[in-house]
DNA sequence: CAGGTCTCCTGCTAGC
DNA sequence: TGCTAGCAGGAGACCT
């Protein structure tokens, strides 16, 4: 599933196919994607709008237009595919924007997907991008934030690395891989963690996250064809997933507030 | 305010 | 073999 790396991932590759292009028209066959403006709205503002450039925000892609941004987040199972006006249009093709001489369509399995059309000014300071936490690699992310966030927090680690108003971009999936390359219990009380594993949280965020982008970047090159992404981060998962740990102790499946974990008692305290 | 639960969706799978 | 109930999961809504 998408996460920050691949959102990473996806806007570069997109940088290279639609930079300059022009929005002719766009098609809406699943109107609850967009979830501002009113779908008639989007699809009049929308048009004739170029792609200026395109941006990333967390786990939200912005594409900077003439007059707005466009935020897409991929949720789930979110993809965008390049592809030309006879190609079949298939049932989980939500929204195609049409250009001079090919498209862009969004793909979404399960419909989780949202995109919203803002006026650009100020999208920082309005929803969805206002409640959003320091990227990784943010020097204000440090200790001294971290201890101030989390001090009253009693829910484990787990569960609050997910929170995107802290840190924002980690997933279920690097939650996991953060955690053991930390040492730390994902059921660690959050408000119990010492400056020295707060340190080693910031550090294996950024860690694992240039990593899996690295993977990623590596093998986009097959994005434009029909059949999307396959990172290759997820051949290099220490945890998540996996049935033995790299000391090769045996990884521990459980839930943490629905979420699905995966950790090593031995090598987490 | 912090935390718990529900909801949105569909493809996949365990179990019969 | 074929069917179905149940599960997975990011994030917002709603409740306590």
């Amino acid at each position: 599933m998408p996460e920050l790396p691949e959102v990473e991932t996806v806007k570069e590759t997109l940088k290279k196919q639609i930079l300059n292009q022009k929005i002719l028209d766009v098609i809406v066959n699943y109107p609850n994607i967009i979830e501002k403006p009113s779908v008639l709205e989007f699809i009049k503002k929308i048009k004739n709008q170029t792609i200026i450039d395109i941006k990333r925000r967390g786990k939200w892609l912005l594409f900077e237009l003439n007059d707005y941004y466009l935020l897409s987040h991929l949720r789930m199972e979110g993809k965008y595919y390049i592809k030309n006006f006879n190609d079949e249009v298939t049932k989980h093709q939500h929204v195609i924007f049409k250009f001079q001489d090919f498209e862009l369509r969004y793909n979404d399995t399960r419909k989780f997907g949202r995109m919203y059309l803002l006026n650009k000014d100020n999208i920082y300071n309005n929803k969805p991008l206002n409640e959003l936490g320091f990227e990784p690699w943010d020097n204000k992310l440090n200790v001294n934030y971290l201890k101030e966030k989390y001090k009253n927090k009693i829910l484990p680690i787990k569960t609050v690395l997910l929170d995107q108003s802290i840190i924002t971009g980690i997933g279920n999936i690097y939650a996991d891989e953060i955690l053991y390359l930390s040492k730390i219990n994902p059921y660690k009380k959050t408000n119990t963690l010492s400056d020295d594993e707060l340190n080693s949280i910031i550090i294996n965020t950024k860690v694992v996250l240039e990593k899996a982008i690295n993977l990623g970047g590596t093998t986009i090159k097959s994005y434009t064809s029909s059949e999307g992404v396959h990172g290759r981060f997820q051949n290099e998962l220490l945890v998540h997933t996996k049935k033995n740990c790299p000391k090769n102790h045996k990884i521990i499946k459980v839930k943490i507030n629905g979420r699905g974990t995966y950790y090593c008692d031995k090598c987490q305290k």
